[in-house]
DNA sequence: TTGTAAGCGTTATCAC
DNA sequence: GTGATAACGCTTACAA
């Protein structure tokens, strides 16, 4: 398969090039049946693709989208490109795709990579909170951030309210009688999403006097060694008042379900369990687990919808989209 | 941020487009020291970018690998290309990733759409076992197979033996005393590897003496109205000999889990169960379930070194890559 | 209705 | 050491 170019076509239909680039590019206005059917068969004969790169060098447009996700192996960034690529797809844009894992110094470098690619848009789950992080090497690309908000306004934010969900999720506890509340997440001060996943619980809490505390635990720590969560949840259980565990993401809910099972307690009788992110295995345990379930599809497709628009309408004002999460009601609290 | 040009860096720093582009090209063998650092200066000054496609139009590489994957939204999809990705960044390619959502004519217009991105290699899971139905498409260009074999070898291909995995799992169901097995699965014959797994069971069960049944299931009937699961279970348990399911991938998994809940029964005292597919989530139920672990980061991983290296070592033989996948024996069986 | 020619931003082959 | 200059494959006035 030989690399055709847009002159050997034009050659073999006998016709000039700019006719077949009017042809390429749907100018059939004044063009011959004749003309149209011969280089039509050509290009077909020939089984000629023009050249993205040639075609980009002289429009300036590359239909490519960027998207650069905290963590490809994780469930949410996966769903999200998910939707963003549906949405995609139908408007004809392709996804370029880079993968933070999770480390600040690898989502600057994939932004770089990104920068001389000439993409026309970009979807962002950033690993900071500082829009100056963000500033010079976005410029003026369309971007819209999702799932974390950053400290400014000046790019629109797509994902859910966690401050809300986890002030839903905090009623219900009370509602269940709990005295006390052990939150475990991953250190808040780095994402604005974690810290409003515990102000949401903890506001509830103080409203009703539940006794709350945190807990915060690093990544990299194996979760084989979580002594201080079995600490905790050692103390926990001592005490007479009930008491309920909020992990604030699912790898932390699974990791803590593990230790219950292994102190060999009882959920909700011993202690109640409740979490963030919901990827359906919440129901199948026993008991099935309460937590929040996000819409990460949605939130693609409504963070690619709103490139699209910029693109499209650059004139439109663009605004925050908050898509609803569900709380999944089970029987461990 | 304006976009700047090599003739306007040029002219900056007072030098021909020539000898920026050779700096660009880090080729400084023959050129002055002085000359090196005022085009570094005024590069940074500038912030110039050198533009992608006008480089790729010149040479001919663009840097780009394709990746095709079945659903984006399934873990093993995510995870592949999570591996692919850590690979290709070392390597300094990109990803342009294409998902099917298991489609076979969204998997064709895929490939339709990379076929005019020029890519330097391809990764594909892909939706049909014909050969014939990629050989035009593809081309000349190196590709690699994973998770599905074709019906021909003409393509290297990473993924796990399913066959010899499933007749590992098959061995322990015989060993553990079942005198019948059901076996759970999407439609066989679309997939060579959906295929073997059924195939290593029946054969350890055939080797047995074990009553096996194959059940499949289709994709597009909702998960709440599977009578007929229901019902087969039904009979499974009323006879006397201790009974098995196996789920052949991990969504079934999760809605014949459900099921069993449903009809109140014992795992595994009323009916045994285990499947292939394990996101961690097996561990957690009770009791946790048997099931078989596929590595498919390192499918990724290895999928994208094989690439690379077609790229790099264009006359290397490449060879198929089996990745091993690991039973986690569990109390469910 | 179709062709000519300039130009998009690079790289690479020559000269000097 | 450095600078003209001709490609690369396409689009798009402007001519015809």
């Amino acid at each position: 398969m030989k690399k055709m170019t847009i002159d050997q076509v034009a050659t073999a239909a006998g016709v000039s090039k700019s006719t077949v680039s009017r042809y390429l590019n749907g100018n059939f206005q004044k063009m011959s049946d004749s003309t149209r059917e011969r280089i039509q068969a050509t290009i077909r004969d020939l089984n000629y693709h023009p050249n993205r790169q040639a075609q980009t060098l002289k429009t300036k447009k590359t239909g490519l989208i960027g998207v650069v996700v905290a963590d490809m192996a994780n469930l949410y960034s996966a769903k999200m490109i998910s939707g963003a690529g549906k949405v995609a797809r139908v408007h004809q844009y392709q996804l370029l795709i880079m993968d933070s894992n999770n480390s600040f110094e690898q989502e600057h470098e994939s932004l770089r990579q990104l920068q001389d690619q000439s993409l026309e848009g970009l979807i962002i789950q950033p690993m900071s909170r500082k829009s100056t992080d963000y500033q010079e090497i976005i410029g003026e690309l369309p971007t819209v951030f999702v799932d974390r908000v950053t400290d400014s306004n000046q790019w629109p934010f797509v994902g859910v309210d966690n401050y809300e969900a986890t002030r839903h999720l905090g009623s219900l506890i009370a509602k269940r009688g709990y005295q006390r509340i052990l939150i475990i997440s991953e250190p808040i001060d780095v994402s604005q999403a974690r810290f409003d996943r515990v102000r949401g619980v903890k506001e509830i809490a103080r409203r009703n006097k539940i006794q709350c505390e945190l807990l915060e635990i690093t990544e990299s720590v194996p979760p084989e060694i979580r002594h201080e969560i079995k600490q905790k949840i050692g103390t926990l259980t001592q005490n007479q008042e009930p008491a309920v565990i909020f992990a604030s993401n699912s790898r932390l809910l699974m990791q803590v379900m593990q230790l219950i099972n292994d102190l060999q307690l009882r959920i909700p009788a011993d202690i109640g369990l409740c979490g963030f992110d919901d990827w359906h295995w919440t129901a199948l345990t026993n008991p099935p687990i309460a937590s929040i379930e996000q819409d990460a599809v949605g939130v693609g497709q409504a963070a690619m919808t709103t490139v699209i628009n910029q693109l499209e309408r650059p004139d439109q004002v663009v605004k925050d989209q908050i898509i609803a999460s569900t709380l999944n009601v089970r029987a461990s609290i």
